[in-house]
DNA sequence: CAAATATACTGAACGGTGTTTATTTTCCAA
DNA sequence: TTGGAAAATAAACACCGTTCAGTATATTTG
């Protein structure tokens, strides 16, 4: 009778071991690299076998899109350590764009790629983002409550400020900013210059 | 003589054809739809053809792109035409955000797709975005300058203020904003609210 | 005007993608 | 040991961007 059980349990074994073979491609190889047949050889199997565990791309993006949240969410948990508010809110930021830095690729599957989204049938939910935003959101309330940020309404301060670095970041990892003319060298130094002068704009 | 000429215009006038079908898919079926042979399709002409103007898919979409740009510097024509600057930084944010929502598909090849960034050999400029960000830039210094908002470097207030918009955007663009919990009716209406509530704070 | 050449175009192929289906291999219970 | 269920796969389908050999058209030359 522990039959089944183990069978459910090789089944999420071997799950894992798509997902991490695909968290692993991302980050050293890229979104681009990450097609089925590359995954299907990477963890010796045939790429028809792969759809013995996942529907399609979208839903296996949609469980490496959770994974790259959790990564976030351990992230967040080490950096904000401040008991002010403005401070932690400022050690979001920080640590928001340095997580950005140190993995693009996942923060493009996290926030800009289409795939992960088709995934979760007709536009339930989107949980795998509800801890980082459910982080900023409580925040920005405390922020809002104790009056230390311009804002009246804690989901508009919420959403503005997420907007805000967002907006920088997407606009790095897209090359946008080139149309700034600043110096490549200069460049991460304006975003950072960008950020604090936010923050000083925002403070009250 | 006229002869090397007319070939010349009629390798414009197609390259004319070519990017015109192409604005037309992006407007009406989406980027997805627009694969070469689907254009080559359109314009009743071999795929194989269209390599004989464009060197690249990333080619063609650069060309896609300032036409695009082209249709934005338009709209910000018509729409900026208030004398005060603070009135007309509001009038740009809403003319910003009009353009996005009646081209979501061209605000995406604009701003977010990689595709048309790979043309221009090696890291020169990047020209299409230009007259926009001029816009944006010089409305701006001048709104530091008389002092109605609260950013001292004109660079980093255009910065900041365009990354904040384009977060915006491209949050919804993506589906993110599903995580705030709001019901859909009231999505667009936090959008306004988000852009009103920046305003506000960033005036002096 | 005819022949030679340059130009414009295309059919078919190459290597890649996500996905499906028929078939084979592996496992487990009777 | 054998029959049937479960797991894995090879091969195919329908796309994609791109290239190249070859054909048809237009132009220049003898």
């Amino acid at each position: 009778m522990g039959i089944a059980e183990r069978k459910e349990r090789e089944r999420a074994d071997m799950r894992r071991r798509i997902v991490d073979a695909a968290i692993k491609m991302f980050v050293e190889e890229g979104y681009e690299k990450v097609s089925i047949r590359n995954l299907a050889d990477k963890i010796e199997y045939s790429p028809a076998t792969i759809y013995l565990y996942y529907k399609d791309k979208d839903e296996l993006l949609y469980d490496v899109q959770k994974e790259a949240f959790a990564m976030l969410a351990e992230h967040f948990a080490r950096n904000l350590t401040a008991a002010d508010p403005l401070e932690r809110l400022e050690q979001l930021a920080w640590a928001y764009i340095g997580f950005y830095r140190q993995n693009p690729e996942l923060y493009d599957l996290m926030f800009i790629i289409k795939a992960p989204m088709n995934a979760e049938g007709e536009e339930e939910k989107w949980k795998n983002g509800d801890s980082a935003y459910d982080a900023l959101y409580h925040l920005v309330a405390e922020c809002v409550e104790k009056k230390v940020i311009r804002f009246k309404d804690p989901t508009v301060a919420a959403m503005s400020i997420w907007a805000f670095a967002h907006g920088l970041i997407s606009l790095d990892l897209r090359s946008r900013l080139k149309v700034c003319k600043l110096p490549e060298k200069t460049l991460n130094v304006s975003i950072d210059d960008s950020i604090k002068a936010y923050l000083d704009v925002v403070r009250c």
